[in-house]
This record gives structure tokens, C-alpha cells and sequence, in this order.
DNA sequence: AATCATTTTTAGACATATCTAAAAATAAAT
DNA sequence: ATTTATTTTTAGATATGTCTAAAAATGATT
């Protein structure tokens, strides 16, 4: 059985590689908020256990196995998420720190049942596809706002990372998830986006655009 | 914020209290499967922190405050194991150990929704009452199935500690939360008791009787 | 009341997971 | 290629919650 704090730095890792982020002490370190030194004796240890893949000095990966492992938190996690979300009535925005404590309850049979109960769905409510119980998940044809070009379209399917502050924000510019955006034009001074959403035209900075992630619309091109 | 632990022996206090049982170290030491000393050091902790009145030697009980905390987290467990049993299908027997991990989960406003969820359940599976939101809880006119008198007849509402090897027997005898039993005689010798239920007489050991809650029954007595 | 048995506490050890501070290795820059 | 800066690891400290073994207090017995 592993601690909360391994599945912790394994769907840490995870997420990392997924982004095609060095996975190094430090960028660890800063994801988990921790410090590097405490990284590195939990990478000793995971290394161990056969988790990860592990040279000092030259940061890491996940194995077959510690993969199977995150992906059964992050499966997990999803479908706590939808569940607070479709059946208890939360907001999308305030659902993550929940489901990160509910992501570490064991029992194989909860989350079948829950699985279940919530219709086996594909997608959380943040857009993110749900792994399945082998360990597979979808590749989506997404990518981030700041990748399209002008006049290329997209629906909006998640953030990168769910912080408190970018959602409110994303709140108050009534930009929701499943909205269309078209890119009407992209400044060169400062990378910001004009883009087109419900008919309105509105402006969002690089930083924003780094952090949606959209799917490629190809309904019409 | 108190750990899960805190939380634990909290409870543990609560459930002895509440049986007219002393709550010696030892006797939490057996419940809570820990060494003496192991709860020695707690309870000066949790002393500390006001949850319990705590003399050296002379046994503990809990403050107003401590209360509060206990009936919190039974009022948690008991919402989750509604919702194992009614939403996800679990079977009375299987709940108790997968509520004992989701009770610690902390959010108020999850137990508020899950609550309203549910349609705000006074009971839980196994027959006990949830504690309400301000901590109230109802007294049942329970007593245990050893305490009744020949000719006195009760409605099976729980038992005292859900084992997996009694609920498993109780499971065999086709005994359920919510029968009607009439006692048709007590045994002397071995205070086994006979007992009339859906129409079948059987016999149960003074150890069964000893572990079973019934309501009083008073519909025409 | 003195002895014996039981209960409870204390003292010290261990595991986990974190930290700080310093040392070692790697990477970058002149 | 040597110095400088950055990253990573190690060594040792701290907090939590558990344990074992021994000491102290309480309770039971004659």
C-alpha cells in the first residue's frame, strides 16, 4: 500500500511528463510546493519501489508500473470531481482540493460503484478525459489557446493547472468551459489574443492563453 | 485542524462514553487496537488541546468542545454510509470500513451537499441516528436484545460494534436490520434466548443478544 | 496494612515525511 | 578551461504517531 505522499509526487510526475516539462528535482519541488532536498529522498524512495526511473543528477520518469499507479489517482480523482460536481451541486472552479482528498480513499469497489453511478463518463468537469479502469486514456486533439493561429477555432476543454485565481478570473470573463472561441487576431507586441466568444470580441493576455486548452474545431474546416 | 488520528481517538471516546463503559486507557487502547502507552501519550495531547478532561490515572471524558468534534465526525460517517449503501449499492455489511477513510475528508460544505443530497436522512443503514448539523442527536428508545423480557418484542435496529464476523453470522440466522422479534423464552442455563422471527422460531446465543440493538416495540403494548 | 497484580505512565527507540544548511555535481559564462 | 551560478544531494534536525521495556501508581487480596 503507498502513503498519500507518494501517490502525491507519482501524479506529480505525471503531470510533468505529460506536459513534456524536464520532470527535475526542482520543477517537482515547485509543482508539489515542497523543497527540492524533500524531493530527492522521495525519489530515493520511489526509485526503490520501482515507481520511477531514477539517476541523481538526472531527474526522472514514471515506470509501467508508477504510471498504472497515477493513472488509477487520476482516475479516481476525475470521477470524484464529476461526482461533486453533477450530483452535489458544486461549481466547477471549487471542486479540486475535495477531490484531492478524496483521490486517496481505497477501495477498488468504491470507485467501480461510483463509476457506475455516475454513468461511466468519459470527461470530468473540467473537460479532462476520465482513464479507464485499464489504465487507458484518451489523447485529445487539443491544444493551448497560445498554439492556434488566426482565424483557427476552438472549444474550450480545461486549464492547465485549476488554480483559485485563474478560474475566478476565467469567472468574471465569462469565459466557460464547451464555449467557442475563434481567434480574430493575435497582437505581435505583447502575444495577446483578440478573440471572438458568444459574439463578443474580447482581448486575453499571453498568460492566459498559455494556460486553455482547447480542442481543434473542425466542423467547418 | 486536527489529524486523523486526534479524530480517531476522539471518537473512540465518544462510542465508550456513550456505552456507560469507563474509558480507561486500556479499555481505548483495545478498542482503538493500539498499546497503553500509545494512548497515554494522546490523551495528554488532546488534554491540551480541551477536547478531553484528563487527570493522570483517572480516566478521561470528553469536553463540550471534544464532543462536538466526535459527533462531527460520526455525523460524516454516518451521511457516507448512507450514501454507500442508498446511492452506490454497498451491502450493510461492507460500508464500515470505507466510511471510516471518507469521515475524515474535510469540507463542511461537502457534508452540508452530501446531506441535502440524500434527502436528509435521520438514520443511517444500520439503523443509528445522524447526528444533525449544531451536533443534536436523537436518544432511541433502544435497548439491547439481552435486556428484554420473555414475551417483549423489539425491531432489530443495529448492532453494538459492526464486525465483519457478526454481521456475517447475523447474515446466515436471515436476521436484518428492521426485524420484528418477539422473545418466546429465555434460557437459564445458558441465557441463550428463543426467539420469534418472521414466524420462524430460532435460538440465539447470550453473545448474539448481547450485541444486538432493538427499538422498543409499542404498537399494541 | 502489606504484598501482589493490574493499570497507567514515562523514557527512549523507530518510521515517515518534512525542513535547513552545507557539500557535491552539473551547467552556464566569461 | 576556469570560474561562477545553479541544481541536486547529503547530513542532520524536527514533528507526528507509534512501539517496547521499565518505572510508578492504583486496586485487589490476604
Amino acid at each position: 500500500m503507498n502513503s498519500q505522499s507518494e501517490e502525491d509526487y507519482l501524479k506529480a510526475v505525471y503531470h510533468l511528463e505529460k506536459e513534456n516539462l524536464s520532470v527535475s528535482t526542482n520543477s517537482l519541488a515547485s509543482y508539489l510546493n515542497m523543497k527540492p532536498s524533500s524531493v530527492s529522498d522521495m525519489l530515493k524512495k520511489l526509485a526503490e519501489k520501482k515507481y520511477i526511473n531514477y539517476e541523481k543528477y538526472k531527474g526522472t520518469s514514471l515506470t509501467k508500473k508508477g504510471k498504472s499507479i497515477a493513472l488509477k489517482i487520476i482516475r479516481k480523482h476525475r470521477l470524484w470531481e464529476s461526482f461533486l460536481v453533477d450530483k452535489l451541486g458544486f461549481s466547477w472552479a471549487s471542486v479540486h482540493s475535495i477531490a484531492e482528498q478524496l483521490e486517496h480513499i481505497k477501495s477498488e469497489e468504491l470507485i467501480d460503484k461510483l463509476d457506475e453511478f455516475l454513468d461511466f463518463p468519459k470527461y470530468d468537469p473540467h473537460g479532462d478525459p476520465i482513464p479507464a479502469k485499464n489504465g487507458s486514456i484518451e489523447k485529445l486533439n487539443q491544444k493551448l489557446l497560445i498554439d492556434f493561429v488566426e482565424n483557427e477555432t476552438g472549444i474550450i476543454k480545461g486549464v492547465k493547472k485549476a488554480t483559485p485565481s485563474l478560474l475566478n478570473y476565467l469567472d468574471d470573463l465569462k469565459i466557460n468551459l464547451g464555449d467557442i472561441v475563434k481567434v480574430e487576431k493575435i497582437i505581435d507586441f505583447d502575444r495577446s489574443f483578440i478573440i471572438n466568444i458568444k459574439n463578443k470580441k474580447i482581448t486575453v493576455s499571453e498568460k492566459i492563453c498559455k494556460n486553455l486548452h482547447l480542442e481543434i474545431y473542425d466542423r467547418y474546416n
